[in-house]
DNA sequence: TAATTTTCTTAATCTACATTAAGTGCCTTT
DNA sequence: AAAGGCACTTAATGTAGATTAAGAAAATTA
């Protein structure tokens, strides 16, 4: 069964018909890992949906340090919001980290189905609801916790990440340098 | 003219009846300061609107440190996103930092206006989006400003809350210490 | 008005994390 | 198989910001 039609199902229940419409406005390609699908400075057109591989978007600041916003892996959605919404160029890169499989959906064939299936709105209000929370409690934590907290809560929640990802970008995701939490992580071992 | 409509019609356009219908479900209070809206632990039921005044909501630690989340003043939506929306107890405290006058909208009454004004779904859908953004730029801004750059963006974003707020709630809005920041600001002063 | 509490400041000391630098092992390319 | 690049480690040193403590100023209450 197809994973993007299982997603949309959690939230909002479609007609056979009404999924068949929406796959025919998505296109599903493959992807190698270290392929950019979005360039700082570009307007995002699209909302990529993982079905298979790891994705990341980050930015890239003067210094030439990066600094990763978000992982997606099997079943995430992920985007630049702020490009997307605003139809300005951004400043998030998109990334696939490990080969990837994603449904695309353009923000013109979005607002189509929107038209057509007015139940949509309702799903990606929600999606958005559940990611604006996720960003909330992520920004309270890193007011508030040390950097050993922040990693341990981390790998409660995306344990399989762990083993896929470079640990640079983790120590970037935490905030941290790669150094600093190549320490960390062997004094945590240590215990 | 009232305000919360107002601020409606920057995003959707509604009928004069349906106008009605709106404010006919919300209630408007006036709030001394320092007066606690919703306490960590609560479920809360209700967004806010602030027709005048200022909100803040925060969270406590359990060493009893105070970590602010947000502010809101005239014309801003204020309310705890993951206790409305879970309808779970959450951990965050709304209370009024200047007296204040509210509207409050309960989630009750805000899913029959759903109902009966679909318009509405769609406000809410783009304030929540509006939120999510801001929320991922404040999150990379923590990520790889100094401080001194944080408060700096903050106030060219809310020069009009310097004045209204307590400054160590400005510093732990922006994650420092009120001893650190009075430092900072002097030294920024100076130059 | 004084009394009390809260906020803000200043300063000394401390620490979590950054920076710089050098070395090791692994993966990719040729 | 060599060569180069990239990710990871280790360690010395540096610094942004925390902690502690004490006093001054401002706001709240009596």
């Amino acid at each position: 069964m197809s994973l993007i039609l299982d997603n949309l199902s959690k939230h909002i229940s479609l007609t056979p018909q009404e999924q068949e419409l929406f796959l025919s406005k998505t296109e599903t390609r493959q992807y190698k890992a270290k392929t950019i699908l979005l360039n700082a400075g570009e307007i995002c057109k699209d909302s990529y949906f993982v079905n298979s591989g790891v994705l990341r978007s980050f930015n890239i600041n003067d210094n030439i340090v990066e600094h990763v916003l978000s992982f997606a892996c099997s079943g995430w959605w992920i985007s630049d919001m702020y490009s997307l919404l605003s139809q300005k160029p951004g400043n998030l890169f998109i990334q696939v980290i490990e080969d990837a499989e994603i449904v695309v959906l353009s923000k013109e064939n979005q607002e189509i189905l929107f038209q057509e299936i007015p139940k949509l709105e309702r799903f990606f209000r929600i999606l958005t609801e559940n990611s604006l929370v996720a960003h909330q409690e992520r920004l309270m934590d890193n007011l508030s916790l040390t950097a050993e907290e922040r990693f341990e809560k981390f790998c409660n929640k995306h344990r399989d990440l762990i083993q896929k990802v470079p640990q640079k970008q983790i120590a970037s995701y935490l905030g941290v340098t790669p150094e600093f939490f190549s320490k960390m992580k062997s004094k945590m071992l240590r215990k």
